[in-house]
DNA sequence: TTGACCGGTGTACGCCGTACACCCGCAGAG
DNA sequence: CTCTGCGGGTGTACGGCGTACACCGGTCAA
């Protein structure tokens, strides 16, 4: 009776911020990010919501938090000469990292301060260039240019994921033949060619590589060329 | 006096969406887009908030509608035999627009359904690349490739603008260099060297048009290769 | 034994988006 | 000229949010 609580029924875990972590990303997991209240959180954890913020300064600082859960999920950078498979691997390692936690590139978007965890994961990135033997001028663009990629997602102007029901009628594919004859020619060419790399939409992970190669490509033949700008 | 409103002094112009747009953009301009509520723009358009719901179905909406604001600022394609200057010029006239109206690519990022303004200038992007000669295939990896950078901005890891001010103490230099040794590297090659490109912090419109010709290059051999996938 | 501290609680404030009922002035029908 | 419908601005109210602040019970060092 000393140690135990006194009431047994309600024998609840002590807060911590581990805790806490772990509730909201289940929750963001579950459903959204924007379903994400402090509100919420504590109340999967059978606690006031103030009860948070002896852990947490504020909401943003938990937002934070969560992001470094996730890069940390990220596998560490491979040793090998080729920077390029090194690279290439890290990045899609984290992207795989976004993928399980759909919410993350959204709350990446919005923030603004990088956590420490992010800046040692930039700064690994960054030595990963340096080791394949970039200079300090091209790594440095190397990285403005890979941008979101660097995180394993890629800016998306909308998402064209279960764009409606396959069943698209005749009536609106015909409206948007007229209004917008382009997306309209790619749209059927994407949709309907079963020869097409891509079957039913779009193959995100295949456009996700295919950018990444372009870029890890042009970045190399910089490199060769050592010259700065690419043209 | 029959038609004059009944007080000279309240002669309060009639709401319309268009007003409310112009002050829902202007509010967004001055103070970011986070004071950005109906309640504010309310106010700044001298009406009760439930106003502009006779004009606009929700927040949303508004938001989409500014974002069209913004998109219907840039540049008509040129028309013109190279298809790779047509395409860059539009782009970076984007980017002359995301750059006057900063929350833009905030609310980009963060929203969901397209609206036809959107989708107008996105097709006309595809119609461009089809026009260079680009197969319907290369065309949509290309615009996927491109992400966010067709809308003239390019995901960022963090804002490094203004990084603190350029008297950062010795102290903190020594614990970055410790805990970030090649992001340290990077960033005192950056901001001492005068000779590199980059003068005191990053020139951000060079690193948009060095990706975005990474990009544009990478894509022009493809095409020229007539091969769908860089490597 | 005491008293400080730490972590969970309760209440409250000010902001948000927006549903809903209202009301007024004008247009067009009778 | 009156009646009536209606479109657009109003007022009130609700539920949710982040979080400031006072409080309080248990643990443990002195």
């Amino acid at each position: 009776m000393k140690i135990a609580p006194a009431s047994a029924t309600k024998a609840r875990a002590r807060l911590s911020r581990e805790r806490i972590l772990v509730a909201a990303v289940a929750l963001a997991d579950r459903e959204g990010v924007g379903s994400l209240s402090m509100r919420r959180v504590a109340q999967d954890l059978d606690v006031v919501p103030m009860a948070l913020y002896k852990h947490l300064a504020n909401k943003e600082e938990m937002l934070g938090a969560m992001l470094d859960v996730v890069v940390g999920e990220i596998d560490l950078p491979a040793s090998g000469p080729d920077w390029k498979v090194a690279i290439r691997d890290r990045i899609l390692s984290a992207r795989q990292a976004l993928l399980r936690h759909p919410w993350a590139s959204r709350v990446i978007e919005v923030r603004t301060e990088p956590t420490p965890i992010v800046m040692g994961y930039m700064d690994s990135m960054i030595g990963m260039f340096r080791a394949g033997g970039f200079s300090i001028d091209l790594t440095h663009h190397a990285m403005h240019a890979m941008g979101s990629r660097l995180l394993g997602f890629s800016q998306e102007l909308f998402n064209d994921r279960s764009d409606a029901d396959p069943s698209m009628d005749a009536e609106m594919y015909a409206a948007m033949a007229g209004a917008y004859p382009s997306i309209y020619e790619l749209f059927s060419a994407v949709s309907h060619d079963d020869a097409s790399v891509v079957g039913q939409g779009c193959d995100d992970q295949f456009e996700f590589e295919f950018a990444l190669d372009l870029m890890l490509e042009g970045l190399e033949r910089c490199k060769d060329r050592a010259t700065r700008v690419p043209g």
